[in-house]
DNA sequence: CAATCTTGTTTCTCTATGCGGAACAACGCG
DNA sequence: CGCGTTGTTCCGCATAGAGAAACAAGATTG
């Protein structure tokens, strides 16, 4: 009856199943048919069907001892491919790999996506003590070290955009204020790095350098992240540094070349 | 009219959409509507709704300029989630680490699914020639040593279907006789490991151990590949025993543990 | 620089498709 | 051993979605 509005450009049952798709979390790895139904209001019957053609093709794979689902292996081969063609990861995994090596702490390459960071890649420290992060995973522009030093290089229309959608708290660090904001961008412009301390979860941490690409723009990040107990002020200066300089290795194989004037 | 015989447990809107982002590929990253269309036998309507719908929400991004498309960055964190939960990539990770820092060659782990071996983790040696390979692809049972190994341990009905679908012959060097493949697939039992000489792309040595979980089947491999030049049967030899100590450890981590009595 | 392919996008129309509700089956729990 | 769960199947009706074809917007051509 009430159906929203049927946009003549796009399939609902598609997008059901891509819903279903994005229910499972590193955390809630296997649902069961009246889980994602409630998640997503839709009857039993539809999601069954969704999962069953998923199933497949291999997009999910089902318990046969539960009958729950899990994601399959078909997602994990998009992924890869993904991988392979982001020119920015095939780009930059070598110098995070030395970094690792050199620092043994985590580092991620993030990207710009829909007001918002994305994790594109990621490259785990040895520590026991470590930050849980995953590949995907979207995190907001304002209170990350990649978010604000991407945001920072944006023009300001896309500065304004984050501000009018608010900057949520998460921490009682979490930059709030427009003008606080405004202003710490300014200095991460003249700086060429940005920090986050406890801004998006209490006691973690993390650097960030920008990436640009061939048409100078920044396009991603290159960030380090910790616990506040290791990443004290003078250790994330010293980070800084070497991220800066990681990025702009990256940047420069991404085609972009310093100020020639 | 002559639709395929209505499956009323299927969705087919769904099916056109997942085979459409499975004609992506590491050689094909961008694909254009028409191409899609072609390639999947649907009319150009069909296809521009059902990528329109993949593009809203992120499993396909597309290009303003050339308004083709790419995948998106949604499948990304369905395959960090999948990542983070397959026991086997997770137990594996840093036992491959060592294996590359010690050998400097390519490690993969794979699992067999749907009569396949499909690579779920990877890492790369920083050798200049290296093999292309990547993270989801689907290799056949017969040709390739992990394939082969994870094959002779499975039930003999499964080796019955794996020959009754075809041993199709990949190189000059591919096992095509079921005779050939039952008495190999027996050495490797005795053996504990498998080789592949060219069997799969001409060039092109493997080595795989097999990993098991606390059921005690076989249920991936760890592998090392590498061009033919590096692989001499010696070097062979000395990798297939490391390889045999690693996936012990994987599968200890995954519960198995070595004959009690 | 027009003529002509070849893209992608939109409209339309008709019917098979996919929706939800309800009946059914299969467990697991007390 | 029944009751509250699950997941699975059936069914009937409205509508969503398939394709043909018109349309628009670049490319490519000579």
């Amino acid at each position: 009856m009430e159906r929203q509005a049927a946009d003549y450009r796009t399939l609902s049952s598609l997008k059901n199943a891509l819903h279903a798709l994005k229910c499972f979390t590193p955390e809630e790895p296997e649902l069961g048919i009246t889980q994602i139904a409630d998640k997503l209001g839709l009857s039993k019957s539809t999601v069954h069907r969704v999962m069953t053609t998923l199933a497949e093709e291999g997009f999910v794979r089902r318990d046969e001892q539960t009958h729950r689902y899990r994601l399959g292996l078909s997602v994990l081969s998009l992924g890869g491919i993904i991988m392979s063609n982001l020119e920015i990861c095939r780009e930059g995994q070598h110098l995070l790999e030395e970094f690792v090596n050199r620092f043994d702490e985590t580092v991620h390459l993030a990207v710009l996506e829909d007001y918002a960071t994305v994790y594109v890649s990621k490259l785990e420290c040895k520590h026991p003590v470590q930050i849980a992060t995953h590949l995907g995973r979207k995190n907001p522009l304002h209170c990350t070290s990649s978010g604000k030093v991407i945001l920072a290089y944006q023009d300001s229309t896309v500065i304004d955009e984050v501000i009018r959608r608010g900057l949520r708290p998460m921490t009682p660090n979490t930059i709030t204020h427009p003008d606080t904001l405004r202003q710490l961008l300014s200095q991460i412009r003249k700086d060429g790095y940005a920090f986050s301390q406890s801004e998006l979860r209490e006691g973690v941490h993390s650097v960030a350098a920008p990436v640009r690409d061939y048409t100078r723009q920044v396009i991603g990040a290159v960030t380090a992240v910790g616990p506040a107990a290791r990443f004290t002020p003078e250790k994330m200066k010293s980070l800084a540094k070497t991220l800066v300089s990681i990025s702009k290795e990256i940047s420069h194989r991404l085609g972009y070349y310093e100020r020639v004037r």
